[in-house]
RNA sequence: CGGGGUAUGGCGCAGUCUGGUAGCGCAUCUGCUUUGGGAGCAGAGGGUCGUAGGUUCGAAUCCUGCUACCCCGACCA
């Protein structure tokens, strides 16, 4: 009673992390493996976190005047073959669609049949088709910058998958924007990933590394590719959202050429930009503890959860009025509210509100009805955080409770970043750091890459080139292990 | 794709070595008592052992192929 006397997640991120990982999305009931090899099942709770991402991004790209369109989940495999480089770092996984419909084999069973002439590929991603429909719709400078994008679903075949961080299939949002000159498209997938640092900082309240890519992680067929990149608590990186400018090299293959004022034909400038379910992924791994979810208030489904406690019958009544009133009062604050009034003990409400990382957690019992109160809890801070206040301090402080709640997760995740950023003098130096068993990452001046030394170290320890951060101006590169 | 592991009710596992046709915990359902950090008792339902084939009088158990999942690595905008 007066101590924890275990966790609710086990193991704990200490004894392993990767399956703590696991154990986490499956009690806060965030989603599960799917019969289909590699894709998941985002069950409500999961896909209301997404569905919160999509409205808070969708409006601030809007207000970059970008524009939702919808364009074939399947591609003809000629889209692809036109652009080299690109598609060497798709083809190896890329699912094809060759017929067109089933028939029943002698021993019964559906086989496919209705051999297609030409292929269809699941789109990995869209530059080719996009860039195919631009080429069409622009014709002139006037119809420049055209700025266009999608929420869908993509598929990459990865031999390797894990839940919301690499799934064959996953949700996300690819903007496609063309510009008439370099600097332009430069500039804009530049405001794209500084759109991405500000979201998951200020949204999602996990601290990011925002930088350029070297070149051997830059996306295929991009002149820049631009990463925001976070820290997990394991001290392994997470890249979380790219934005390349891919210069003339997709307009060139895709065609999309416009006349400028002196009537001389050129190639647009076009960028593309990411961000996708993987970032739940990263919402888990920064923010997560030993007992299961732990949800910024900013981008929780629901921030309140109202949990009735009913001793008898006879007070039911009342206690769900109470309760109800207070639900309005806090809806009026913009405050997104659950009451669970579910048949169950109070005990397991309490534990699955934890393990599903409700930010803010109210007790109303007989107790607090005949005194005009409620009982409150924080899940950041736990059972310390217990208070009893009036309902009209409450619902006029929830918000700020709620802040507050959002200020100290991000605190929280700051302080990761910094367990797990070093820097050394040397390659010695990071040898003996790894040597040692350090797991997170380290900043070296950007000309270590090149040698040799480094090289072999980052084959023994698998370690990649995060980014060259912003604010290094391109002096220092951040290395480490990834998702 | 390489190495290792796993596959048995919804979930987690035992049973496999030493073949004889399935068991435990949790969850579920019913009833009663309970409910403020994971309730108790009593009763009930639910699987034919990933899949295809082989050996055998008989296969969860032995043999072979296939598939999926997990971990490590390679790969991965």
């Amino acid at each position: 009673m007066s101590k924890k006397a275990k966790t609710a997640i086990q193991p704990t991120r200490s004894e392993d992390f990767p399956n703590w990982y696991q154990k986490v999305i499956v009690a806060s009931d965030l989603a599960e493996n799917s019969k289909t090899r590699g894709c998941m099942i985002i069950k409500p709770y999961g896909y209301a976190i997404w569905e919160n991402i999509q409205q808070i991004f969708d409006k601030r790209i809007k207000a970059h005047g970008v524009e939702n369109a919808y364009f074939p989940l399947l591609i003809p495999l000629k889209f692809i073959a036109s652009e080299a480089e690109h598609i060497d770092g798709f083809a190896k996984e890329c699912a094809v669609v060759t017929h067109h419909k089933l028939e029943m084999d002698e021993n019964r069973q559906l086989v496919p049949a209705g051999k297609l002439e030409e292929p269809y590929v699941i789109r990995p991603t869209s530059e080719t088709v996009i860039g195919d429909a631009m080429s069409r719709w622009i014709n002139s400078y006037r119809d420049l910058p055209m700025k266009i994008n999608q929420w869908c679903n993509v598929m990459r075949w990865e031999m390797r998958t894990r839940l919301f961080l690499r799934t064959s299939e996953f949700l996300w949002q690819e903007g496609h924007n063309a510009f008439a000159s370099p600097e332009e498209s430069d500039t804009d997938a530049r405001l794209m990933v500084d759109e991405y640092a500000k979201f998951a900082e200020n949204v999602l309240a996990i601290p990011v590394i925002t930088g350029e890519k070297t070149a051997n992680e830059r996306f295929p067929g991009a002149e820049s590719t631009y990463t925001i990149e976070a820290v997990m608590q394991d001290g392994k990186a997470l890249q979380a959202g790219t934005s390349h400018n891919l210069g003339t090299n997709f307009s060139k293959s895709a065609n999309i050429v416009f006349q400028d004022k002196t009537g001389k034909e050129q190639f647009a400038h076009t960028t593309s930009w990411g961000i996708s379910t993987r970032l739940i992924g990263g919402l888990i791994m920064v923010h997560s503890d030993d007992d299961g979810l732990q949800l910024p208030p900013a981008i929780a489904p629901y921030q309140v959860v109202i949990i009735p406690v009913v001793k008898n019958p006879e007070q039911a009544d009342a206690i769900n009025e109470y309760v109800q009133n207070i639900c309005e009062g806090l809806i009026a604050q913009d405050i997104r509210v659950h009451v669970n009034k579910k048949d169950d003990s109070v005990g397991n409400k309490i534990w699955d509100s934890i393990k599903k990382g409700v930010p803010l957690r109210v007790e109303i019992g007989a107790k607090e009805m005949e005194s005009g109160t409620l009982t409150h809890v924080r899940r950041d801070i736990g059972r310390d955080s217990k208070t009893n206040s009036s309902v009209e301090e409450f619902v006029s402080t929830a918000s700020d409770i709620l802040a507050s709640i959002q200020t100290s997760l991000f605190e929280r995740a700051k302080a990761i970043v910094a367990d797990n950023l070093s820097d050394v003098a040397d390659l010695d130096a990071l040898q003996q750091l790894y040597k040692d068993d350090y797991q997170g990452l380290v900043r070296i001046p950007t000309s270590f890459i090149e040698d040799d030394q480094y090289k072999q170290l980052a084959k023994e320890f698998s370690l990649s080139e995060r980014c060259l951060p912003f604010a290094d101006n391109g002096s220092m590169v951040v290395i480490g292990r990834a998702y």
